[in-house]
DNA sequence: AACTATTAATAATT
DNA sequence: TAATTATTAATAGTT
């Protein structure tokens, strides 16, 4: 590819064998890379080097994942048990799960980033998953939005609490909650709203798994 | 590399990443023989396109002898009762990767939609404009969602009318082409169609398995 | 490790 | 699909 063109055959120079098994390693791994990108392709190699030096790349996931799914589709040779085939299925399941969402998260980036014409490269299941997605979003942001009034009318009862002493303090705040148009009845499912689960204990943020059904009254749209 | 450079991401086109996904393997395989000729490596390439099929490529030996020393070289844990668990690890591993990966796509997601921080943290202004931006989102992707189940009425439309003949259909097809996204049979559908999200069925936001049947004729691809 | 002069790979086109 | 070709990318030899 340069300076001459290179018999196909041994490098018998030791030293020039080295460099030119660094230089195509990088180049090979470089375009194994590449190939997965741009064709959505899972990809692994193993390089042993004349030394026995391992190399090795995976493009999606890991080698041990690449390994067995080779088994399963070249050889369909299953030597373990039942149960842990179904346990792995289980799991390739969950992965492809969760690598639809990445292509579905990937989409809606592009999407966002800048042309919405690149919608066009999406299908309607995906435009719909993208739908139900921004509803679901729209719900959280609207949830929070309400915690974080329910806590300013918090901090509010505490300040009155403080000025005014213990015993009368209920008229009070139902007057506060007044200033934020929030009927009492709301401010009590509030109260039970501020004791569920916490947001930060959501393994996704846009994957709302709570049940908000006691707020379906609250609805701010 | 040839007539204009291309972009390292996913090629959107079916027809081009097919083509490619084909050039591309075969290069990459040919420089994996060629760094295995000339600096006596050993080599090992597996490559699932796509839809699943298996292309791979063993130097020198068996793909199984490269996987076995492969297996000794990297883990040194050997056992054949380990090797169920490793597998396991790894599937554990490459979820914990991809849950990564969605995180940090998530993360952009959110930073792009109003470069604000997570909700949790964010003022009741901020919330306020993030359910707007969340709104006009929705309302574009519904708008495209109907604009390309349009289309693909359409098409439709048309194979029917290239099947039927030109002179009876084609002045309906016509009259629908006149009211492109506002026929009101189509907006009629997509009511229905964007009507009621029942959140608490929802397992993935992302990945929702829909009944879509009623529309799997109107996929064209 | 850098740097080119070349060759090789390949994206777009036919 | 299968060739062709205009470019880009890889890299062999050199510094």
């Amino acid at each position: 590819m340069a300076r001459g063109k290179v018999q196909m055959r041994r490098i018998e120079n030791p030293v020039h064998r080295q460099v030119t098994f660094c230089k195509r390693r990088a180049g090979l791994l470089k375009k194994a890379k590449e190939l997965s990108v741009l064709t959505d392709a899972d990809i692994g190699i193993i390089i042993f080097s004349t030394h026995g030096k391992l190399y090795e790349l995976a493009t999606r996931g890991t080698m041990e994942g690449l390994i067995e799914r080779y088994r399963k589709t070249s050889g369909e040779a299953q030597t373990e048990g039942g149960e842990v085939i179904q346990a792995q299925e289980s799991f390739k399941q969950e992965i492809s799960v969760l690598k639809q969402e990445i292509n579905i998260l990937q989409k809606c980036l592009r999407y966002m980033s800048g042309d919405m014409g690149a919608s066009d490269n999406m299908t309607l299941e995906e435009l719909h998953a993208l739908e139900r997605h921004l509803e679901i979003w729209t719900y959280h942001v609207r949830a929070t939005k309400m915690q974080v009034m329910f806590q300013e009318i918090q901090s509010l009862k505490n300040k009155i609490v403080e000025q005014n002493g213990h015993f009368d303090v209920a008229p009070m705040m139902v007057q506060q909650n007044g200033h934020f148009g929030v009927s009492p009845m709301i401010v009590q499912q509030n109260e039970h709203f501020t004791a569920a689960p916490a947001m930060e204990d959501i393994p996704y943020p846009l994957t709302i798994q709570n049940d908000y059904s006691s707020f379906t009254s609250l609805d701010m749209g």
